[in-house]
DNA sequence: TCTCCGATTAGAC
DNA sequence: CTAACGGTCTAATCGGAGA
């Protein structure tokens, strides 16, 4: 007998402005009102309400560029507050868990869930929906397809078109009303597809979707490579990017900051490896994994090219991979004296640690003495306690105490879910 | 000539 | 008042060094 293959129902959810929205359910008196989130630093816009979408405000735009507008227009705008965000992430992707026994929790605010098999999926949607805006006030979109490209896609066109109440289900559609969803869309919408290939597919006359779904797969993967050919079998309908439920563990952390100020001096500059040390090192610890290859940068303001600049970075493989901070700080500060000159401005400075692998299979030296790790049990104890009474409540004796470098952060909200000192002050 | 490596690029959010 | 432009991550690709 031959079984004809249903589609798969693949949902993407997505939060709408998720930052911004994480933001008013707190604050129900800036319902209506432009509000934005900026980066770290008070830099660039990374998320926009509404209204601030009307008002022509750009994704990554620099915020000290909108400053006017802001003023005409009553602008709310937020120092991001990550934790807080978080936490209500940790809260959605626990609701969401329960539609499904299929999800990969793609970013901060999206997952894709397998909803393949159940009945009336149009009804488990709406019932996702319910559920997410009653238990977090948080407003998602569901996009629907047999493939991730085009649940992306779906998820894309229910939030363009308000009379989907944002609701889309790519399957449902006849073979003819596809062909005109994807005519509509710009192949830049297409998830993978960024501003340099839109750009290259303009040349080969290729503006929309649809043109990308038809594209000839062997001269496309030739030219553009495999990546390119699995866009355009999902588009097809064919699945080619698997959903991932457990998250792979890292293959390269990083930490790295610009500061609120230039940064001249080099006991400024430790004290500002130290913290990303620890903070790279807690990342590394906490997937049960150690580093082989530690890198430190430094890097002048890009933005001021007549001022003189200077952008180095160091290598150092390790003779012993280590998730230690102590061991890893003594080897950043190593790097870090013989990367500094004076005389610069430095504005932002980061660590990298990579070649990482389980911490179990390390290989100690043959010929070291048996020294197992000396300090894993310090270590041990400082993220048992930090994770017990938060983040930095013990630290290197080196790390963050001068805070010169600090980051800007002029307009941050309280730490509303996840902090009972800070749910204390607000009202 | 082949392979491996680091650096660079492109994309996502 | 002024100056002010993010952080993390992956995969693919490229080009040079070394086998």
């Amino acid at each position: 007998m031959v079984m004809s293959q249903l589609p798969r129902s693949i949902a993407l959810i997505d939060c709408n402005n998720f930052y911004c929205s994480c933001e008013r359910v707190f604050r129900p008196d800036l319902d209506g009102k432009p509000l934005v989130v900026l980066s770290n630093n008070d830099g660039c816009v990374v998320a926009r309400s509404n209204e601030s979408k009307a008002l022509g405000i750009k994704m990554g735009e620099p915020w000290f560029k909108l400053r006017d507008l802001a003023r005409r227009h009553g602008i709310v705008a937020f120092s991001s507050n990550y934790p807080f965000y978080a936490d209500m992430s940790n809260r959605v992707m626990a609701i969401l868990s329960r539609f499904s026994p299929v999800q990969e929790v793609y970013s901060i605010d999206e997952c894709f869930l397998d909803l393949t098999g159940f009945g009336d999926i149009r009804e488990r949607a709406c019932a996702i929906r319910r559920r997410v805006i009653e238990w977090t006030g948080l407003t998602v979109c569901v996009g629907i397809g047999p493939s991730k490209t085009l649940a992306k896609l779906a998820n894309h066109v229910a939030k363009q078109h308000p009379k989907s109440r944002g609701i889309f289900d790519y399957n449902r559609l006849t073979l003819a009303q596809q062909n005109s969803v994807l005519a509509n869309l710009e192949a830049g919408a297409v998830w993978g597809i960024g501003r340099k290939l839109s750009g290259s597919l303009a040349g080969l006359g290729i503006h929309t979707a649809l043109q990308l779904r038809e594209a000839d797969i062997p001269s496309m993967r030739a030219r553009y490579g495999v990546v390119m050919e699995k866009i355009i079998r999902e588009l097809r309908g064919e699945p080619c990017i698997e959903i991932e439920e457990v998250e792979p563990s890292k293959k390269q952390i990083v930490s790295s900051r610009s500061f609120g100020q230039a940064v001249t001096g080099l006991t400024d500059l430790q004290d500002a490896v130290a913290h990303f040390i620890s903070n790279a090192a807690g990342k590394l610890r906490r997937q049960k994994s150690v580093a082989g290859l530690l890198q430190v940068f430094l890097r002048t303001d890009r933005f001021r090219p007549e001022k003189p600049q200077y952008n180095p970075c160091m290598s150092i493989p390790l003779p012993v991979p280590a998730a230690d901070s102590l061991v890893l700080n003594h080897w950043a500060f190593q790097a870090l004296e013989r990367l500094y000159r004076s005389g610069y401005e430095y504005k932002k400075a980061g660590v990298i640690l990579a070649d990482i692998r389980p911490e179990h299979i390390v290989q100690e030296d043959l010929f070291s003495v048996a020294q197992a790790q000396p300090s894993t049990a310090l270590m041990d104890t400082l993220d048992k306690i930090n994770s017990r009474y938060g983040r930095g409540t013990l630290k290197l004796s080196s790390d963050g105490s001068l805070r010169r470098w600090e980051m800007r952060a002029d307009n941050k909200s309280p730490c509303y879910t996840t902090d009972w000192e800070q749910i204390a002050r607000c009202r």
